[in-house]
DNA sequence: ATGCCCGGAACGTCCGGA
């Protein structure tokens, strides 16, 4: 069972690009982030042609995930719970072929001394929380997306530079170790225990990618079950090299 | 010290992203 995750920012400028890599990966489930279209403008039609199920928590403009699978999606949750002001479309989790499987796009948290890092921290303890209970239904897990975090300053082409950045910033990163905590499992640095400058990210800015100044912050967190099951896990970086790219490319795992 | 590059909304130029 193939899952990956991959923030496409705006899935209809992405539309081309992304119906190529459910052609040649084929993965079982993907999860992707910043779509950045109502539900209703999700271009249905076009994946459910390519064989795959979908799920969407949209909204206008900004943010936005959903979960596409090529096998059923049961017990669909739309929204993280903890906050019912939040208006913001980040999370959406379903069931498919036994396992628990979230979109996550989490928040940024720049600039720090604006209340969007409070707001960053406070929604990393409310999926805590949460994958805390997801952990005691004892099924298979698998927590993926877009978490704006370096979870440490081997996942950074410039640590320095990034050090004060609400990616790298050590409130985040414990905020990440406390999921981890609870036994959830980054499947890449499970699989990669070593690895330096494996990114997942690189900015359109100031030649990032061309550079290879990219950070990693898309991932995959996988309960006991999963882990247990977990053959490989990989980087796709062919789609961040195409013209009219995402910023991200695409991350994904094979489980037995 | 600041903008660089993108997409969305909207139609001038700003917001948000990381």
């Amino acid at each position: 069972m193939k899952i990956a995750t991959w923030n496409v920012n705006s899935v209809k400028m992405r539309l081309p690009a992304l119906l190529d890599w459910l052609d040649q990966a084929r993965p079982d489930v993907l999860a992707l982030q910043e779509i950045k279209c109502r539900t209703e403008d999700f271009p249905w039609m076009e994946i459910e042609a390519r064989g795959y199920a979908v799920a969407v928590q949209g909204q206008k403009a900004y943010n936005g995930v959903a979960l596409l699978a090529r096998a059923p999606l049961e017990a669909v949750r739309h929204g993280l719970p903890g906050d019912d002001g939040d208006e913001q479309a980040r999370y959406i989790e379903a069931t498919i072929l036994g396992v628990r499987v979230a979109s996550i796009y989490l928040p940024n948290g720049n600039p720090t001394d604006s209340d969007k890092f409070p707001y960053k921290l406070a929604w990393m303890e409310r999926l805590r929380r949460h994958a805390a209970a997801l952990l005691r239904q004892d099924q298979p897990l698998a927590l993926c997306g877009d978490y704006n975090v370096c979870p440490s300053d081997t996942d950074v082409y410039d640590p320095v530079a990034f050090a004060g950045d609400a990616l790298c910033r050590a409130e985040s990163r414990g905020a990440f170790r406390a999921l981890l905590h609870l036994g959830l499992t980054d499947a890449f640095r499970a699989r990669h225990p070593e690895a330096v400058g494996r990114y997942s990210f690189w900015d359109y800015q100031n030649r990032a990618w061309p550079q290879d100044h990219g950070l990693r912050i898309d991932h995959l967190l996988l309960g006991p079950e999963a882990t247990d099951r977990l053959a490989e896990v990989g980087i796709d970086r062919g789609p961040r090299g195409r013209d009219k790219a995402s910023d991200h490319t695409p991350v994904w795992c094979e489980l037995l």
